[in-house]
DNA sequence: GAGCCGTCGCGAATAATTCTCAACAGCGAT
DNA sequence: ATCGCTGTTGAGAATTATTCGCGACGGCTC
């Protein structure tokens, strides 16, 4: 529960920078947050803490297993919190807002198609794209 | 067949960087290409263009649906021919090489999941990561 | 409490891609 | 074939996202 604790036991010393970025990720009202979002939020309660750093303490905070990164739109990463359950995203081109989602047909059959191939399955990236109800109306009036 | 007239009857223009590049995609040994390696095989055969044209070729003819765009190894984007079939990817960790697969299972369960959330699908990606025959096996023994 | 080593902040360095702008080249009308 | 309008090109500067290098600093073990 306490960000000490949990970057003690990832076997991470515990620094000012490591707790502020956890605490951002726990308490954000938006789930996906990139680097950039973090240094701000940061920025905006006094922690002096530089850009390059939060980039380091998210990629230990990935390699430890606490955060996710994902990559959607393509040129900017985002990380959420990793509570362990994978799932993928579906998210609206109008808005921006993104769903969770995992659905056990999809992952099963992603698996038989690698072994099909003689592949040996080890991760996926999936994104769908479309218009959330609110911007698919406001597309059809225009 | 012929790209002048491919170019033609997208509207394009036809100028001498999209002839090239299009005869790249279409006699590359590869199927996916970065901006940068289509640039490269351009420079190896004396034509001489500029690296931002290739960028602008690339996206022009993504519009005009004869290129398909892919970001796999996130921070590059590479661009295949559009042959109107749709494909998603599966990518060997090790050595890079991809196949490609279509999947009719995984292709409605994610148009049924979108519709789940009220959205109306309009595009995807997927890609598969894994470990091919060959490069699992020498990582068997390392 | 001292010191070792990991960590931090900062600015410079990369990498991929886009923009700016003057020179130029298709293409339809002449 | 020629002319000119407009879209296109090349080169380099500019942007965006992210990483490096380095001297200063701060956890943690003893």
């Amino acid at each position: 529960m306490h960000a000490h604790e949990d970057l003690k036991s990832a076997g991470l010393k515990v620094t000012l920078p490591r707790i502020k970025v956890l605490e951002i990720f726990r308490t954000a009202e938006t789930r996906h947050l990139s680097a950039e979002d973090v240094y701000h939020r940061l920025a905006g309660q006094q922690a002096d803490i530089g850009l390059a750093t939060v980039y380091r303490v998210l990629t230990q905070l990935e390699e430890a297993g606490m955060l996710a990164r994902n990559s959607f739109n393509a040129g900017k990463a985002v990380y959420e919190l990793d509570e362990g359950k994978h799932h993928d995203h579906l998210i609206c081109l109008g808005c921006g807002r993104t769903e969770e989602f995992i659905d056990q047909t999809i992952e099963k059959r992603q698996k038989a198609v690698a072994e099909s191939f003689g592949y040996t399955l080890r991760d996926h990236q999936m994104a769908l794209y479309g218009y959330c109800p609110d911007c698919a109306a406001k597309r059809a009036k225009g």
